[in-house]
DNA sequence: ATCCTCCCCTAC
DNA sequence: TAAGGTAGGGGAGGAT
């Protein structure tokens, strides 16, 4: 069937389009698969390796491709590369081809787990030394535990949190879909109805690993917990979480999310096993390997779970199908799945707890409807513990949920709840055009709600500093921009103990939020760090530190810096007001804030006079911008635009520099590393343009900047004159550290 | 009406 | 001790 020739996966190595010509046999047995934007791109890079005896890799396959060709890899993603994965950059195929052989690797190193693990590490001890010493020591460190005045409290509670393992695992793998579907040429292929839809999930995900090297307790009760291996009989009381229980433990009750202590007096006998994170990063990123060897049309769930699209076939093969998709997972993993096969998402969904464990089941378009009569309410995506208590009585079925009109749903709940549980428990939801579409990234956010017992001030901003610069990496590696930045803060209700039940944990609270909308997007720490502590203060004026339990922060707005709505940023940074109330404070809040960041190297010099108009009036920014960015080019083109803002040609410059931030964002147009070179300059020139002016020039008006104008030409002309010829500048060079790209 | 902010809820 | 993250949908109520 369709299906299984289509398995020996869309490699696109010959076939379709015109047949490739073969050059030579430089790249025999090297096959590549290319991560993100780079140059030359995807296609060409397909082109060139075929070309050249070597193959193309739609999807990256765990130790049969060779390589993955990149322009750079994020931080927040280095914890999660495995094994063997070797990033390159793409001039070892443009180079190689050069040289006519297959040049080694190394020097087109991006990053090679181990190979640069040496660096990091070596890296991370000259920091944590220099750290500690400067402060934090005697006070954060308590056992071994790194309370959240550490600045490394964050990296040590991620590399323990599963939550955050299994959020992050789910956004990768998110984009590894993205990417599979950039990678694949052909757009989706509009999705008909009548489409089968196939919903995959690990069986106990967590305890199907660690059964892979303890079977014998496969029908046991085994749970996967924090508290495993510490003191035999000792968690009877332990308030640690269950991540995942075994099915012979849900029979006793037990469920995910469960403290250990409860499931304990349901379950006596109850196995603890400790968890393996670098074992569930490796079994999900190989699941998802393994469908895309069968179909682009995937949605990404989360780290075990997905949705896979197909052409109705007939049922037996429909089954069929999804044995054999279950025979690969296992055999590849060692973990059982499940399937469930129904016409829509949520048919299919529903259809998967009957699968479970180790099996598939089918719902066909002519049984939904009896189908759904018997489904539990409760079991329906989207309702959960507060929504079953909201609806009260005695519901169970979607039967007896389908007496209900959509009217009187819409009395409990909004319009929107209301019309979508309506059709759902008559199982007539289809699914919307875009459930099939690429996943894009509307928010980006770091909470850390464990682990905050705060004394002072500084403590929350030493963690805000920490969780701005996490932002600020997250940022990077999806190439967006915040257009907002939310603080979130937890507090200890008024009648909560001030002793949690658990250890650390924050209690019961109220939740406090706060949001700022910037005049400019920013992918900065530094910007995110100083509007958080604004917002802080404002929703602490009234609260005692101590009280504080969490601490999240949110990006939203986002956009994409590869897009063209990176232009809309910049229009719209010309038109905002200023809201000049802000401005001191601002500076108050930068100056206590300063340097410290790793991102931007800033070196200050000091250059000479300002040079004469002639020679600057058609300065070739646009050349300049197609290598990387130095020392002599950024001076150039920030004198350029600094020249244009002080003999107020304000409507050139407008045009001119939106132009600039465009090209700078877009890879065609300009060495990658203009993006945060042009953001530098235009930071930069704000600065200066309220040291000139005593205003921020981009919140200029219309009305203002003719005042400005105005005020330039006639009543100060002579005295500009006389400081442009003796200007002396400080300016401003950018360095991207090398602690956040590829050392070349 | 429609938008925005500050929540709450859900899912893994 | 314990590691309670993260992204998306949506509703209430006020502003526009
Ligand atoms: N409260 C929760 C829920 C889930 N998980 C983790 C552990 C699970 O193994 C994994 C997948 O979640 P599932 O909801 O798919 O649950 P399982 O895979 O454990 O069981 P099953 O899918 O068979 O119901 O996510 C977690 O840590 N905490
Ligand atoms: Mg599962």
């Amino acid at each position: 069937m369709n299906m299984k020739i289509s398995k020996l996966n869309y490699q696109v190595n010959s076939e379709k389009t015109k047949p490739i010509e073969k050059v030579s046999e430089i790249f025999k047995g090297f096959s590549v698969f290319v991560n993100g934007f780079t140059d030359p791109p995807a296609l060409v890079i397909r082109d060139l390796m075929i070309a050249h005896g070597g193959e193309y890799h739609c999807y990256y396959m765990h130790r049969k491709t060779s390589f993955v060709i990149a322009t750079s890899i994020a931080n927040a993603k280095i914890d999660r590369i495995r094994e063997k994965e070797i990033f390159i950059r793409a001039d070892w195929i443009t180079e190689s081809i050069s040289a006519g052989r297959a040049l080694p690797y190394n020097q087109f190193l991006i990053y090679e787990k181990g190979a640069n693990e040496k660096a990091r590490i070596e890296n991370f001890f000259t920091k944590t030394t220099s750290s500690t010493n400067e402060k934090c020591g005697s006070q954060s460190e308590i056992g071994g535990f790194l309370d959240a005045r550490n600045p490394h409290f964050i990296k040590d509670y991620y590399a323990r949190s599963r939550l955050h393992l299994i959020s992050t695992l789910a956004q990768d793998m998110k984009d590894f879909v993205a990417n599979l579907r950039q990678n694949s040429e052909k757009s989706t292929k509009k999705m008909r109805k009548g489409n089968l839809v196939f919903h995959i999930d690990l069986d106990c995900f967590f305890v199907s690993v660690a059964l892979r090297t303890r079977s014998e307790l496969i029908n046991e009760p085994v749970a996967i917990s924090h508290r495993a291996n510490s003191g035999a009989s000792s968690g009877a009381s332990s308030m640690s979480e269950i991540a995942s229980c075994s099915y012979p433990a849900r029979k006793c009750g037990v469920k995910n999310g469960m403290l250990v202590k409860n499931a304990l007096k349901m379950c006596p006998r109850l196995v603890l096993l400790p968890y393996q994170f670098d074992d569930y990063i490796e079994v999900s990123k190989r699941i998802y390997e393994i469908l895309a060897g069968f179909s682009m049309n995937l949605r990404a769930v989360s780290c075990d779970e997905m949705y896979l699209s197909c052409p109705d076939e007939k049922n037996q093969e429909a089954v069929e199908f999804a044995e054999e998709i279950r025979r690969i997972i296992r055999e590849e993993t060692g973990c059982t799945a499940s399937v469930g096969i129904g016409p829509t998402s949520l048919i299919a969904r529903l259809a998967t707890r009957h699968a479970k464990p180790d099996g598939v089941h089918m719902v066909t378009a002519s049984q939904v409807s009896s189908f759904i009569a018997s489904e539990k309410i409760k079991n329906l995506p989207g309702i959960g513990y507060q929504m079953m208590d909201k609806l009260g009585e005695n519901l169970e079925t979607c039967m007896e949920l389908q007496t209900k009109s959509e009217r009187e749903l819409a009395g409990i709940f909004g319009p929107k709840q209301s019309a979508k549980i309506w059709r759902q428990c008559r199982g007539l939801e289809e699914d919307s055009e875009e459930f099939w579409e690429v996943q894009i990234r509307k928010s980006v956010s770091c909470d850390i709600n464990y682990g905050i017992r705060f004394g002072k001030r500084e403590d929350l901003n030493q963690l805000l500093k920490a969780i701005s610069e996490e932002i600020e990496s997250k940022l990077i590696q999806c190439q967006m921009m915040a257009g907002s930045v939310t603080l979130k803060l937890m507090i200890r209700s008024p009648n909560a103990p001030i002793e949690t039940a658990k250890f650390m944990g924050h209690g019961h609270c109220d939740t406090q939020t706060k949001t700022i909308n910037l005049t400019t997007s920013t992918c900065r720490a530094t910007q995110i760090l100083q509007e958080t502590m604004k917002l802080s203060r404002i929703i602490l004026a009234s609260t005692k530190i101590e009280d504080l339990r969490g601490v999240g922060v949110t990006c939203a707005k986002l956009k994409s810096r590869t897009r063209k709505d990176a232009v809309e940023a910049v229009k719209e940074m010309f038109k905002k007001k200023s809201d000049v109330r802000n401005v001191e404070e601002n500076e108050k809040i930068e100056k206590s804030v300063q340097g410290s960041f790793g991102f931007f190297n800033l070196t200050v010099i000091e250059i000479g006079k300002m040079e004469r108009r002639q020679k600057l009036k058609g300065l070739d920014w646009l050349s300049m911008i197609k290598c990387a960015p130095t020392e002599t080019t950024v001076i150039r083109i920030h004198r350029y635009f600094l020249f244009l803002l002080k003999s107020g040609r304000f409507t050139e410059l407008r045009q001119q520099f939106q132009k600039f931030l465009d090209y700078s964002a877009d890879l065609k147009k300009s060495h990658k590393s203009w993006f945060f070179a042009s953001n530098a300059i235009q930071q930069r020139i704000k600065e200066e343009s309220k040291e000139f002016f005593g205003i921020y020039v981009d919140f200029l008006t219309k009305n203002e900047e003719a005042l400005m104008r105005e005020k330039m030409e006639k009543k100060d002309e002579e005295k500009l004159q006389k400081m442009k010829k003796n200007w002396k500048l400080v300016e401003i060079i950018v360095e991207e550290s090398n602690t956040k790209l590829n050392k070349s």
